[in-house]
DNA sequence: AAAGACTGTTTACCTGGTTAACGTTTTACG
DNA sequence: CGTAAAACGTTAACCAGGTAAACAGTCTTT
């Protein structure tokens, strides 16, 4: 409605009548910005030597689920199988983690932590959990619990 | 609190006695996997001649604040200098702004959008809106708007 | 006039994901 | 049974989207 307005003022810069982006109406695009800001703080608190936030995530699973196929662990993660290997090569590499055979089909590799894994998830969760604290400090618990509602709200829309 | 129990059922697989993996109580890991859903539907619904959500968001802020530099640009996309070059690139290749001389001073370079831009823009605005209706119908109108409010929230944390 | 800062750009790199193909192994079934 | 199909882990080639560093040209400051 307003389009011919904004189209005629094109004789200066920045703000201009209205001052309200199209974009901030998306979710996606608010989306992405935060994920954004997020996984930046979750590196810069974790540091170079700290595990990034897949390594995390995928530690945090084969720590809670023993065992777990590597099959397993990329349909929890919603990635693909030849996406994990180097996921995992880097969890073994680490000494997080062991691949093992399973007896009666030789196929898999069942995934076991070891305890140097365990004792790294405990520590990266009181660091994650540090991280979010601070970074999140603005929004009361409340309002931090809505938003992880209204997010699995949107990840149960995951192909339907 | 309940983290002793956790640490010692390690003896078999998959659903164990607390079902609600870790990594659920993180909003980073929600935003992440929320955001790769609606990021992989939007690609979904705008096809592959249609705009890549980057595109999309640059034409958007072109047309809404004609004569932007590409500095400016890059600094409300949040994103290097470096990385918008390509991006303008495609999006003058497909006709939909040009780069124009600004008079006084001759290292900017204007952008600003074509008839051919903001046709495409209105008609891609109407398939992003109808993506994320029918993706995220299953959200009130209440519900996106209190995320949007959260996620900008988030997003108001940038580089403090 | 010189020093510094800013603009757009190129180049090289990194992260995190995909698809396609493969050899091996297990499962399903005519 | 035997054979076809499926599943597993892996590699290879690729892509998207971002970064950092350096650069020449152009202002701006002092």
């Amino acid at each position: 409605m307003a389009s011919r307005i904004s189209a005629q003022q094109n004789h200066e810069d920045e703000a201009s009548v209205e001052a309200v982006p199209i974009l901030e109406e998306f979710i996606g695009y608010n989306l992405k910005r935060a994920y954004m800001i997020v996984q930046a703080d979750f590196r810069r608190a974790l540091g170079d030597e700290g595990l990034a936030p897949r390594v995390f995530s995928a530690l945090a699973l084969v720590v809670q689920f023993p065992n777990i196929t590597q099959s397993g662990l990329a349909r929890l993660l919603g990635i693909e199988r030849s996406g994990l290997v180097a996921l995992v090569d880097e969890l073994e590499r680490r000494g997080f983690l062991k691949r093992t055979q399973v007896r009666g089909d030789r196929r898999v590799q069942a995934l076991v932590a070891t305890a140097a894994g365990k004792t790294a998830l405990d520590e990266t969760l009181q660091a994650v959990r540090a991280h979010e604290a601070a970074l999140l400090s603005g929004l009361s618990a409340a309002e931090k619990d809505t938003l992880l509602t209204l997010l699995q709200k949107i990840r149960a829309m995951e192909a339907s």
